[in-house]
DNA sequence: CTCAATGTACCAATACAACGCTACATTCGG
DNA sequence: CCGAATGTAGCGTTGTATTGGTACATTGAG
């Protein structure tokens, strides 16, 4: 697996490893039946503490990403898609977070449109 | 002055009140020399906490937004320009927090640019 | 000088996250 | 059957961030 948890970061550990296994799994890095590693092991390799991973496993689970049973593991249960109602409204509060820290900042817009262009198309940077 | 805080934003109302202070002044409509309401009577306005509203002052003093006197109370300093490797950085960090949450939400990169530009340039929205 | 208005500094309470830990239920393999 | 591995649930502790309130210092007006 292919995760990098931030502690410095703003985000809480949680919600990092939550966002980007969604990520994964969004993006078909993970496919449906593929295996999570355990709890014990990713929270281990992460250097954090097995509750941390557990929360991040539960959140996905009731979004409908995962399905976890004891003695089995976890796996990718399925890619959810949320009503299309939900998923305008929290990309218009991203947008708006985004256009909000461009304004303070004093950015071009079209520099911070290129930007976000370079960011979206290549993830790893 | 034209502030809105949202008790439920994720963003702590100091922080709101921060960002868009700074923003006003960005975009001019603060201008320098421009008195803000005092502490109290601003906390008053927006129903939080003095200390809430100080520290929110404060910040901005720190940046070079502003600067506060006791009994003179507080005006728009100057609008002080990060240095660019700082200002670049900021805005790589704001973009992949917006890429994250496309990513995560599986929205269309084109898409995703078009609210981006949408609310870039209609900021009340 | 006196006083009101203002910004500054500090403290207590609260909430939240993370951690380490324990106990328990379930599943599978031997 | 038995044990190892797994997920689930809960506990108390710790650290941090935020808030609200209070006391203090400074300034300018009368």
């Amino acid at each position: 697996m292919i995760v990098e948890i931030d502690p410095d970061a703003v985000a809480p550990p949680y919600e990092q490893l939550r966002a980007q296994i969604a990520a994964l799994i969004r993006t078909g890095r993970l496919s449906v039946g593929d295996r999570l590693p355990s709890i014990r092991h990713l929270a281990h390799d992460l250097g954090l503490a097995a509750g941390t991973v557990a929360r991040a496993y539960r959140e996905l689970e009731a979004a409908g990403y995962l399905r976890g049973r004891a003695g089995q593991g976890t796996v990718v249960r399925d890619i959810p898609h949320l009503p299309e109602s939900e998923r305008t409204a929290r990309l218009a509060d991203a947008a708006r977070a985004y256009a909000a820290a461009v304004r303070e900042l004093g950015v071009d817009v079209d520099v911070a449109l290129a930007t976000a262009r370079h960011h979206l198309t290549d993830p790893g940077d």
